[in-house]
DNA sequence: CGGCCTTTGAAGGCG
DNA sequence: CGCCTTCAAAGGCCG
């Protein structure tokens, strides 16, 4: 179990500790010493959400807090550093619209998307050392054993570019210091330095405090010295699986075992080879090259950092789980789709939320990696070639699909012969320049939607519809729309406009009978999407917009919307592009 | 077994 | 500056 902690003295910085780690700290003085802070924030249980968490057995996706308190998150802009200032003026991220304080505390889904975030200002950080204690190998307090480690940290805490020397311990990141990367860098094996109670997974995303698990009571024991500290958590953690096994299915519940073989390796690194390997692995991997000289090795195994996520990822992340208990759907391409729907779908507050996650993302990534680049990670820095090869045929484009299966209602059912064609179809490959800028950037074609007959725009009636983006400026602060040059305007407009297949999977209540029937069976994720359709994304706009009710003010349309679609959904029957596009 | 699919957004590189 | 490309997550699918 991780503990997940947003320092009430610096809401920006949340920390995630093993409990051992937090007895620890709390003993030596570190975040917890002083007057208690006002109501610690929260305690996350569990977090395996972390979206760089390297460990596939782990589902990332759930994330479950204890709320304690949510101070509001603030980044604080002074703090940022410049380059990042610089991107963040010009990126979508809200915070130049919206507020820094983004109170994710009332995260609607009740799962804070944050989870790896951990502070990017240290403002509120002593600025002095990180305690002097906790070598990182035993636990003094807790007497934990953890995996020994060499001397010299550079196997297991490849520093990354720049970082040298900076980072004595892994707890480093545990209390960031200006200037100073803040997250352990862990490599090639991830160490396992302290006990995690907890691993659950994604599907526990469900798993909330509305629980009969007596979280607060572990909230409670974080109070106590450390010896009943671990009293507790080597006791109740075990209940805490039981608990867990009682509950859920059993591959929902990490083998007990786990307890002592999760670290908090940062999320964000990841080595070739052991990427999505378990633990038990990385531990092993760290005695058998322990020894491993040669720089070769070290070059080979360097860690993989990987990119922060973005406000979509962010959002998928938490919304994943939820998609594929709705409905049973597990394919990622499809739950994909879903899920992008629903991002469009979401109210400016809401996707304003999940940019600042990821802006904040962005800056921890910074603070953590200062010589990180986007570019370390392309083809060839990390090994194997990860290139897609997604161009197709001009007529066969996914775009083109795309709109046939365009549930875009109200409009015929989009076949070739007819229908308005995109750039991409219309003029082919070899006449790009005649494409519209969408196309061009493989974003929905704003000509074809634009177009007549275009599988986009319902009229009016709903034309606003879901996720279209306000007209106005002023609506909404949505960055990424609003703030954005015209493409990217664009876009939004597109999306909100572009024809989904999913879209009424996701947003409405499905016509009992659609067409599915018909291109629905050709795939296992269409059928899928079937279900959804029918059962659990009805109900999307409850769960998938909560606060969309609140945020009426805002002339959301997007809740709106959903209504008017219903009644699309029954005059177009061309709903399951998602089948269709596979069908191709 | 590795890459594809699928989504959006960020970022680097190129012209 | 605009555009293109790649990558981030994820898990089934496919060659």
């Amino acid at each position: 179990m991780k503990v997940l902690f947003l320092s009430p003295l610096c809401p920006s910085v949340s920390l995630s500790l093993p409990p051992a780690m937090l007895a620890a700290k709390r003993q030596d003085g570190g975040l917890f010493k002083g007057p208690p802070y006002p109501g610690y924030p929260f305690i996350m249980i569990p977090d395996l959400t972390s979206p760089y968490l390297p460990n596939g057995s782990l589902s990332p996706t759930a994330r479950t807090y204890l709320q304690m308190k949510w101070p509001l998150l603030d980044v604080q802009a002074g703090s940022l550093q410049s380059r990042q200032a610089l991107k963040d003026a010009r990126s979508p991220s809200p915070a130049h619209i919206v507020s820094n304080k983004v109170p994710v505390v009332q995260h609607p889904h009740h799962v804070h998307p944050l989870t790896p975030l951990i502070t990017y200002s240290n403002e509120h950080f002593t600025p002095g050392n990180p305690p002097p204690h906790l070598p990182a190998d035993v636990d003094p307090k807790t007497g934990i054993p953890r995996p020994p480690h060499p001397p010299d940290i550079s196997p297991y805490y490849p520093l990354s570019p720049g970082t040298v020397g900076q980072i004595p311990h892994p707890l480093g990141w545990l209390v960031p210091q200006q200037g100073q990367p803040v997250y352990p860098i862990t490599t090639g094996g991830f160490r396992h330095p302290y006990p995690t109670a907890l691993t659950v997974n994604a599907s526990m995303s469900s798993f909330s405090l509305k629980t009969s698990f007596p979280f607060n009571l572990l909230w409670g024991k974080l109070h106590e010295p450390t010896t009943q500290l671990h009293s507790f958590l080597t006791h109740t953690i075990p209940s805490m699986h039981s608990f867990l096994s009682s509950r859920f299915p059993p591959h929902m519940v990490p083998p007990h075992h786990s307890l002592h073989t999760t670290g908090i390796p940062h999320p964000a690194i990841v080595t070739p080879t052991v990427k999505q390997e378990s633990s038990q692995s990385d531990v092993g991997s760290l005695h058998s090259s322990k020894h491993q000289d040669s720089k070769k090795e070290e070059e080979k195994k360097k860690p993989h950092i990987k990119k922060p996520l973005n406000a979509f990822m962010l959002y998928m992340k938490e919304m994943r789980a939820k998609v594929v208990a709705e409905c049973t759907l597990k394919e990622s391409a499809a739950i994909n789709q879903i899920l992008g729907r629903r991002w469009h779908a979401l109210s400016r507050e809401e996707q304003a939320k999940y940019y600042e996650l990821a802006r904040k993302e962005r800056q921890l990534h910074m603070q953590l990696y200062p010589g990180w680049s986007a570019r370390d990670n392309y083809v060839g820095s990390y090994g194997k070639k990860k290139k897609r090869k997604r161009d197709k045929q001009p007529g066969e484009t996914n775009e083109h699909s795309e709109c046939f299966l365009n549930p875009c209602l109200s409009l015929p059912p989009i076949t070739d012969a007819n229908t308005p064609k995109k750039c991409r179809a219309l003029f082919g490959l070899d006449r790009q320049s005649l494409w519209c800028k969408p196309c061009r950037r493989k974003k929905k074609c704003v000509r074809y939607i634009q177009g007549e007959g275009s599988c986009v725009s319902p009229p009016s009636s709903d034309g606003s519809l879901l996720d279209s983006p306000p007209s106005s400026p002023n609506m909404l602060a949505s960055p990424p729309r609003d703030s954005k040059p015209q493409t990217e305007q664009t876009q939004p407009l597109s999306l909100t406009l572009k024809p989904d297949p999913l879209a009424h999977l996701s947003l409405m209540p499905p016509p009992s009978s659609l067409v599915l029937t018909e291109t629905a069976a050709s795939k296992p994720s269409a059928l899928s999407a079937t279900n959804c359709q029918n059962g659990a994304l009805d109900h999307q706009p409850a769960t998938l917009q909560p606060s969309a009710a609140p945020s009426s003010s805002l002339a959301q349309p997007s809740t709106s919307s959903l209504h008017s679609h219903n009644s699309l959904a029954g005059t177009q029957p061309q709903p399951l592009s998602l089948v269709t596009k596979s069908l191709e």
